[in-house]
DNA sequence: TCTATAGTTCCATATATATCGAACTATAGA
DNA sequence: TCTATAGTTCGATATATATGGAACTATAGA
């Protein structure tokens, strides 16, 4: 496993990788929870799916820039890197979690 | 060939159906050269693309409620919803558009 | 009515992405 | 050192999406 993530700097990223990150279901609602909850583990947040398809979908978030997630012993705290985000793409993330659905 | 096109009522619209009309090259390269032009035919934007393909992108432009089709004549005029986008999703596509590579 | 132009639709194929089980790793605690 | 827990990695399969050729349609203009 690896013990330590690398978190892209989010100057090098370009928007599309943003929104491919965020284009999708699951991942959508990652961001949402984390977003109310501020702060949690990946298993918290894993909605009766496989830690497989979890590990994934982090992954991905974690390479578009839009989480940083921290080793604390056993357990990942996944946040919301959203100041980084606003000073990249601001209003983009605002814009986001602002919406609610159709 | 449809000479008439439904543009969906953006009230009925989710951000993840916008999101992924936008998570594309492609439609991302539309939607910022028709954001430079105002108003652009389809064939204005179809760098040297087959038709087919270019055709498909805008059908999931127009279904993701990102641009409006006016027909005139035998060319397709293109416009951006902005106005009706930034009512329903504030802040979205300035920050979008905002965007510049890495 | 013939032709050219703009764009669509259909269909098959290619490509990317998601899903998920199984095996693995890393840490904490008994 | 043994076990449980959290999460990753691998690999195989499924599914969605993009690509592009060919045939089609609709309109304008000669």
């Amino acid at each position: 496993m690896a013990n330590i993530y690398t978190h892209p700097d989010l100057d090098e990223l370009d928007i599309l990788t943003v929104l491919r990150a965020l284009a999708d279901p699951v991942r959508l609602d990652i961001v949402r929870h984390l977003h109310s909850l501020g702060e949690a583990s990946c298993s918290t947040l894993l909605a009766s799916r496989p830690k497989s398809s979890m590990s994934h979908h982090f992954q991905v978030l974690r390479a578009g820039g839009i989480l940083h997630t921290r080793i604390e012993g056993v357990t990942h705290r996944n946040t919301l890197r959203l100041e980084e985000l606003e000073k990249r793409f601001p209003g983009l993330m605002t814009a986001i979690l602002a919406a609610s659905g159709p």
